[in-house]
DNA sequence: GCAAGGTC
């Protein structure tokens, strides 16, 4: 038997459908999925299966000084246990054992793991390796041709990365939190990739503290050709012969200003027309799509996401990829053809197709772990995934469409006009060709209308304005800004990249999006840059970019190389011995600077954000437990603390993120004096006949309303009223409550709640309506419930004990993948 | 309870 392994179940299964010509049987072993056929078993390992830890030992922080982990040694254990004992009993019946996880130096480590546990089963069996770089039919059957050896050298290379990374990043992050008290939940954390894209977020809100605004002056004026006027601007020659717009001197702008606005024609000097190609893009990468993704709405978090779950079921390709080349055996004509006849998709690749020629775009980047992301051609139906999955999917196959379509061409019209010596400048453009912009509607297509005019003509000149404006401090880093960033830099990889962003939010170092540091980020960039520069620059990763080179190329070793790291981590401690005080002191105030909303009004203290012991958040003072004021915050998110302050109190606003349902909360101070009853609107249900209790709008401390009856706590009921907006009690009245009916202002449209207890009751109609669990899966929408429940899967225990395939082949439009990938969640 | 890298 031989057994071949690779770095996912996907793979897995597509290498089984090709070597066996689509005739493999499957199993389940230790929920591992197994495909088997003719002498031949398949199995997909979750990326790594074992990694690397210190021994148990160092394991309390308390315990072991940081230092001694330089020295500590690095073990290797099972992380995926079901799945290492699955390749132990696999490869105790194989006479052959073949690695086929990715061709990358990630992918190589992973096999050398695979090949480690097969090694400790059995000695002896002969273990080969294959590359290649696309699962296609091609690819795969030649690769099997031409087996070859596992590259040892190229595995210690990624070897020498996760034991570099753990020592500095344990020892470090062990080092910080200690020196300021954090442990547990809120250690402080720093890394080879972290830390320099935190120093990145960093130094830009520096420059932006330190920016001081200058003055200048802009000026503008219409110039007009018959009926046609359009917008003209100043602009002269600075002392490098560029042309400029901004007049900075105020003397000047006024007289530009005044010989300007005293005449009434300008002339034509200067007449510029030239045609611009505007290439269509090329295909997309991770970082490329995330960008575009980024663009049209979704956070770099959720893009990958929801890629990622239209990877698992099969309807693009994989999402991690650095390469911008399609493959020689993408046909594109042949995956155009997929989309033909399609409803929305159609048109687009039916108009594709008339071209004579069809030749992709490609980007600098061909590498041999994966295909650029396209669509797989298998096309979802419209009702079987979500809006945002569906979103995403148009955008990544109108790319594809892109990427074979033809260039756009602008016309490009320059005017200048002068009035004395001051010159006037329009540019105007047209897409004369739309070219891919039809088939790819992401990018702006405005145009900008300038008549056609000729040299020496006389226009009018109209309405010159002169505006003052200030210079702008540098803009934040977006978050798929940062990741473009990071990857010019050479840091993370293209799976990474985002997660570490998700990280600094977890560790506390950023909020809000574009991502803003807080002061403890502040404090500990600081701090590495003090003591530990190279943990904070991108030269680490460069550094050891060209170690692992070196050893992947037999010039070092992996010992050479983590024991010259060691060293350099050792003569780090060394300096920072007698400051472990001193940087504790800093990281513990910076931490209750991000706390402080301002002073305790009862003892002057300062008022902190806290957490109770249930994760919940509320307001305390810095004097406990001399001073035990409290003010609550609302239960839903996580309190932002904002620049602007309350004039009342002088405490700092609060926001309360959650995802979409995020809203400010204001002064919490503020809060807790409005809270008590507002207007009564009836007589409440529940109690009204026997006790005369009545319905009012009540607010609470937390800032939350709702209606309740004025005999609470004797009589609990209450109806829910939106967080936020003005509650508007109006003259009219529900004929079946007799409750008056209520407007809620907020935003733009006022919102017609109508009478509070029809609301709830339409409320809880619709939950009930789409009561079954499996609605909670994301992409299942109601029509897929709908036609789930008719196949007998009623809710998720029906689902997860469910065979895929058959599930697959009863109900129309759902694969097989999607639903393993369902049961994977749920 | 440390990192970064795979993958789900």
């Amino acid at each position: 038997m031989e057994l071949i392994i690779t770095e996912k179940d996907n793979a897995a299964r597509r290498i089984a459908d090709i070597l066996s010509g689509g005739t493999y049987d499957s199993s389940r072993e230790n929920g591992v999925n197994v495909y088997e056929w003719g002498g031949k078993r398949c199995v997909g390992l979750s990326g790594h299966v074992v990694g690397v830890d210190f021994p148990s030992e160092y394991s309390d922080w308390r315990d072991v000084e940081p230092v001694e982990l330089i020295d500590a040694s690095v073990e290797k254990t099972a992380t995926k246990e079901n799945i290492v004992a699955t390749l132990r009993l696999l490869s105790r019946r194989a006479q052959r054992v073949t690695i086929a996880t990715d061709y990358d130096r990630e992918g190589e480590l992973i096999g050398k793991e695979a090949y480690d546990i097969v090694r400790n089963v059995d000695e002896d069996v002969p273990i080969r390796r294959v590359r290649f770089s696309s699962i296609t039919e091609n690819e795969v059957q030649s690769a099997f041709d031409e087996p070859d050896e596992l590259d040892f050298d190229l595995a210690a290379a990624g070897e020498a990365r996760q034991i570099i990374d753990l020592i500095w990043g344990a020892a470090l992050t062990r080092f910080l939190s200690l020196s300021a008290g954090q442990l547990g939940n809120d250690f402080i954390s720093v890394g080879r990739v972290q830390s320099p894209t935190l120093k990145l977020i960093v130094d830009r809100e520096r420059e932006i503290e330190a920016f001081d605004p200058e003055d200048y002056w802009e000026l503008f004026a219409n110039l007009q050709k018959d009926e046609t006027s359009f917008e003209a601007q100043y602009f002269y020659r600075d002392e490098d012969d560029n042309e400029a717009e901004r007049v900075w001197d105020e003397a000047t702008a006024d007289e530009v200003y005044e010989t300007l606005a005293d005449r009434d024609a300008a002339t034509v000097v200067d007449v510029n027309r030239r045609t611009r190609t505007d290439s269509p893009p090329t295909p997309f990468n991770t970082t490329q799509f995330i960008r575009a993704a980024s663009a049209i709405g979704y956070s770099a978090k959720r893009a990958m996401s929801i890629a990622e779950d239209l990877y698992t079921a099969g309807y693009m390709t994989y999402p991690r990829t650095d390469n911008t080349v399609y493959p020689d055996d993408l046909d594109p004509e042949e995956l155009l053809g997929e989309f033909v006849d399609h409803p929305t998709l159609g048109d687009s690749a039916e108009s594709l197709l008339e071209a004579d020629e069809i030749v992709p775009t490609e980007g600098d980047e061909e590498t041999t772990d994966h295909p650029p992301i396209h669509p797989t051609g298998e096309i979802p139906s419209r009702g079987d995934i979500s809006d945002d999955e569906w979103e995403i999917y148009e955008l990544v196959v109108r790319r594809f469409y892109a990427t074979v379509a033809d260039a756009a061409v602008w016309e490009h019209l320059k005017v200048v006009a002068e009035v004395d010596d001051y010159r006037l400048k329009s540019n105007g453009k047209r897409l004369v060709e739309a070219g891919y912009h039809d088939v790819y509607p992401y990018f702006s297509t405005t145009e900008n209308y300038v008549p056609d005019v000729d040299e020496g003509e006389e226009l009018a000149l109209s309405d010159v304005e002169l505006e003052a404006k200030e210079t702008q401090p540098p803009r934040r880093y977006g978050q798929s800004r940062l990741i473009e960033t990071m990857e010019d830099l050479g840091i993370g990889t293209k799976s990474t990249r985002h997660d570490i962003l998700e990280k600094l939010y977890d560790r506390g170092y950023v909020e809000s999006d574009p991502p803003r540091p807080t002061r403890l980020a502040m404090a500990v960039v600081e701090a590495a840059e003090d003591y530990a520069d190279r943990i904070v620059s991108e030269e680490m990763t460069a550094q050891l970019e060209a170690d692992m080179d070196a050893i992947a190329s037999g010039e070092a070793t992996l010992d050479d190389v983590t024991d010259d790291s060691r060293e350099m981590l050792e003569d780090i401690f060394a300096n920072l011995g007698d400051s472990r005080d001193e940087i504790g002191d800093h990281l513990r105030k910076s931490l209750k600077d991000d706390k402080r909303l301002g002073p305790c009004p009862e003892c002057g203290e300062d008022l902190l954000v806290r957490r109770s012991r249930h994760g919940s958040y509320f307001i305390g003072c810095d004097g406990y437990p001399d001073c035990e004021n409290t003010l609550p915050l609302p239960s839903t998110g996580k309190p932002l603390i904002l620049e602007e302050e309350c004039e009342d109190h002088g405490l700092n606003e609060v926001k309360m993120l959650a995802g979409r349902q995020t809203f400010v909360h204001g002064c919490p101070l503020c809060k807790a004096e409005d809270a008590g009853e507002g207007p009564v609107l009836g007589e409440c249900p529940d109690c009204g006949d026997e006790h005369g209790g009545e319905l009012a709008v009540k607010t609470l401390q937390s800032g939350s309303r709702l209606v309740g009856c004025t005999r609470y706590p004797d009589c609990e009921y209450s109806l829910p009223l939106p967080r936020r907006g003005d509650i508007e009690v109006t003259d009219e009245h529900c004929e079946e409550h007799e409750l008056p009916e209520i407007v809620v202002h907020s935003g733009d449209e006022p919102w017609e709640l109508g009478c509070p207890i029809c609301n709830y009751q339409e409320f809880q109609a619709r939950e009930s309506e789409t009561g079954s669990d499996l609605e909670a899966l994301e992409g299942v929408g109601a029509k897929t419930v709908e036609k789930l429940a008719d196949a007998g899967i009623e809710d998720l225990d029906d689902l997860t004990e469910a065979d895929p395939d058959a599930i697959a082949s009863d109900v129309e439009g759902v694969s097989a993948d999607r639903i393993r990938s369902w049961q994977a969640k749920a």
